[in-house]
RNA sequence: GGAGAGGUGCCCGAGCGGUUGAAGGGACUUGUCUUGAAAACAAGCGUGCCAGCAAUGGUACCGUGGGUUCGAAUCCCACCCUCUCCGCCA
């Protein structure tokens, strides 16, 4: 959500921004409800005032006399209807509000996936084929899509043996490097009510669901932890000493991935479920770029100590979220598929969550200001596993667990 | 899931139809005192929205949503949550 204030002073570059994103949001419309939504305001306002005059002008230790009741009901159906009338269209406005997405910095590359920019490449990409993962691990029995789909359906799948070490492996990896790095390690609920899911930007309802419904209740699968970890501090008020408040989160990922059968979906690379650690951080407005750039070189960092070959990547405009004011991917090397792909992505949301879960802080002059989330991918279970089967088969067709893993792999070296 | 108790400001806690944005205490901020601190004393101390350059004014908020009433933190209904006991259970 935008702050009203801002969209009025800059309707235009709020309109501008939004198109760059590819989105439709009625800024007009948005604005001229917003004017006749502060008149009814007024109005209402005005009628209350009365009433309280009126009460007020009234010895309480004395009965109402008949004309001073019949005054009284009077305002109060006037009151009726005009807040009846500014219900109606404080609802629009909210809808209205709640569906322009967050602005995006002037240097954001314009257009689609196509246009995003290229930033840094590490490490060295193989143009040697290794085994493609699925083939691989099927034929080592370490995954069953088969049996997946029969429990579950299309999409889901069984991890077994020493994949499951792995998996293992890295997330205590991951989460000790975050640990050492200040991010309080959390655990949090899979589920979450609609507010705290609309509130992150996900959406339970609509053409656009990503998410899954709990039926009969007001929960929903979380599609990353990043969604409960918002909702942990909404409605609250942080201190500024608090900031920043760092957590690692470790959950399942749960994803509708409607329609995204066919285009890069081979395996594990996009399924219904999986598992992650994910960075997540709230700041002073002030300091929200600087984190960014640290989150992303924590990123960094795990890659290369993985030693698995990767590229950064700016997000264009038109392949951004609605919560998104600046977002980076590392997208790594597959030797299978001579190119780069999606592994792990960064986001600088500003204040765009924090204002519809109402997450703020108390600054040192005693004011109260929303403040800033960042997320950043440490380790999605699945895409993680892909790259390192991909970038660590020996002549054998074996896969060498990555140094930094053994210490966790109970023995392991070699799958 | 069943029975009972309860949800009031940063915290504790009073109020149970009008004078209550809400007593009292604690915490916190500022000032006096003190070499400094503590103590004591004095003052201040919620959030949102609307109008206003501002000072300020208005309005709303006592778990949430409805209702009754001239008037609701106070009465009624529904829901949510917390606690205690019972049941079930990794």
């Amino acid at each position: 959500m935008l702050d009203i204030q801002y969209i009025r002073e800059n309707a235009e570059k709020v309109a501008e921004k939004t198109k760059q994103k590819g989105m439709k949001a009625d800024i007009k419309k948005l604005l001229s409800i917003d004017e006749k939504r502060r008149e009814l305001i007024q109005k209402t306002e005005k009628l209350r005032e009365q009433r309280n005059q009126l009460l007020a002008s009234k010895d309480s230790s004395t009965k109402p006399t008949e004309e001073f009741i019949a005054k009284g009901r009077k305002i109060r159906k006037e009151i009726e209807e005009s807040e009846s009338s500014l219900e109606v269209v404080e609802k629009e406005y909210q809808d209205l509000l709640g569906e322009i997405p967050n602005i995006i910095p002037d240097d954001t590359p314009l257009g689609g996936e196509e246009a995003n920019i290229m930033v840094k490449q590490w490490g060295e990409p193989t143009n040697k084929r290794t085994i493609d993962h699925l083939e691989w691990a099927e034929n080592k029995n370490l995954v069953d899509f088969e049996r997946g789909t029969k429990v579950a359906g299309n999409k889901f799948y069984f991890l077994k043996g020493d994949l499951v070490s792995l998996e293992l492996a890295l997330s205590l990896y991951v989460m000790e490097i975050a640990r050492k790095k200040g991010f309080t390690p959390i655990t949090v609920p899979h589920m979450v009510n609609t507010r705290t899911m609309n509130g992150t930007g996900y959406l339970p309802r609509g053409e656009e669901r990503q998410v899954y419904k709990i039926e009969g209740e007001d929960l929903n699968l979380i599609a990353t932890a990043e969604i409960p970890i918002t909702g942990y501090h909404s409605d609250e008020i942080l201190d500024e000493a608090t900031l920043p408040l760092l957590y690692a989160g470790i959950s399942p990922a749960y994803r509708m991935e409607a329609g995204a059968y066919g285009k890069h979906s081979r395996g594990l690379y996009r399924v219904h479920q999986f598992n992650k650690v994910e960075l997540y951080v709230f700041c002073l407005p002030s300091q929200s770029e600087e984190w960014h750039q640290k989150l992303i070189a924590l990123e960094e960092e795990l890659c290369q100590n993985l030693n698995l070959p990767y590229q950064l990547v700016r997000i264009a405009a038109g392949d951004l979220g609605a919560p998104a004011y600046k977002k980076f991917d590392i997208e790594y090397w597959s030797p299978v598929d001579q190119s780069y792909k999606e592994l792990m992505s960064c986001s600088n949301i500003t204040d765009y969550q924090a204002r519809r879960l109402n997450i703020r802080y108390r600054n040192k002059n005693n004011k109260i200001e929303y403040l800033h989330t960042l997320n950043g991918t440490a380790a999605a279970m699945s895409r993680m596993m892909i790259a390192i089967i991909e970038n660590h088969q020996n002549d054998k067709g074996e896969l060498v667990v990555p140094e930094v893993l053994l210490q966790y792999m109970g023995g392991v070296q070699t799958i």
